[in-house]
DNA sequence: GTAGACATGTAACCAGTTACATGATTTC
DNA sequence: GAAATCATGTAACTGGTTACATGTCTAC
């Protein structure tokens, strides 16, 4: 959430559906979850509403009653003009984003997915450290499907036709790594920036 | 835990341990949850506890004194020599399994791995059904990735690479599904029982 | 004007983890 | 005999989902 509301404001159904396509459609958040957690960001001083008083001067068009328009400067509007409540990330939560992005814990297939979509975001040094770990943690778990397809021959068919999938997969992931890693440590060997460019294919 | 317990008796701390191996040591189950869901299978009557008295004929060693004997035919040994708790599936158990096993949700990766690797109990018509499911799937994870690819023209190189990678894995799997399902319709076109022998490679 | 998507929010429930508590067996 | 591993269990906390409640905007 912190990631997305980095490159813009956002209202949280509009938050929702983006978050269900980077995380992989396999697991939208559910607005019993989404609402509460930008409510612990907001109470966490990581989001704010934007409240439109902010940057737009026009205190509406003047028919307001004075009672009215002191009324909304006790309490600022909170929603744009179709009722929803758009959110802004503050500095405190661009920190906070980057301590988490940061983190070098042990993460699962998912966190790791997350914190590469991001990477962008990350200081050169974070993100191969990020890569690295990743790589690493492939290669164990490589080194164990493989030890499950020696150990357990006389595995069923389906056991091991899995066993020889996960060696498969983890060997390719491993090639992607590795090659992430090079193009970290040798940027631009044409890409990136040229395929910014609209040259097809 | 029931597909584990149908091939063999186990107490709960070695079930945790095969349970981590099966769906991957990424999320080996906590002893918090592990226990309350043994108690919830026996209570439901899916599993019960292999008392001994059961099969061995041998009440120890006849030392025991009228009363403690008196108290054990009340309460029979629940542990084994070592104190531990051996669980055993029961014919209700067995098809509770089956009925979760066959259940045809729109599963996410670990749950169809999960399936997969007791594709042995399923009935073929399941099975199949099981991996046409699967395939039927990844093909619109496969149109997903490659829409977003197209759309996303200007990605950053971090999310266009992770695009990329995503569809060439899903190509890949669904090549593995389709290898799976042929493997289904032609039984045994070398493999399988001949591999169950001890002939090396 | 009404059906369907958009939009926000709450409360009850559920399932899992963490931390705690306990004790037996094996290994050095 | 001390440490590590095996082994079972409970209680508090956490975080998420489901279902509910409500209302607006858009398109027909």
């Amino acid at each position: 959430m912190l990631g997305l509301l980095k490159d813009q404001e956002l209202h949280g159904y509009e938050l929702r559906k983006r978050l269900g396509d980077a995380l992989g459609p396999l697991s939208r958040v559910s607005f019993g979850s989404l609402y509460p957690a930008l409510r612990r960001l907001e109470k966490a001083g990581a989001v704010e509403v934007a409240t439109g008083l902010d940057d737009g001067g026009i205190p509406t068009t003047g028919s307001l009653s004075g009672e009215l328009a002191a009324f909304r400067a006790r309490h600022p509007v909170t929603r744009d003009a179709r009722g929803r409540k758009v959110y802004r990330i503050t500095p405190a939560g661009e920190r906070l984003f980057e301590s988490l992005l940061a983190a070098d814990t042990t993460d699962d297939d998912r966190e790791f997915h997350l914190r590469l979509a991001f990477a962008r975001h990350l200081a050169a040094e974070d993100r191969l450290g990020l890569l690295e770990r990743r790589r690493a943690q492939l290669v164990e778990r490589l080194a164990r499907a493989r030890a499950a397809m020696r150990s357990g021959r006389r595995l069923d068919p389906y056991a091991r036709s899995i066993a020889e999938h996960d060696t498969a997969s983890t060997e390719a992931d491993i090639g992607w790594i590795d090659r992430l890693i090079a193009a970290e440590r040798d940027p631009s060997p044409r890409g990136d920036s040229e395929q910014l460019e609209d040259n097809h294919s």
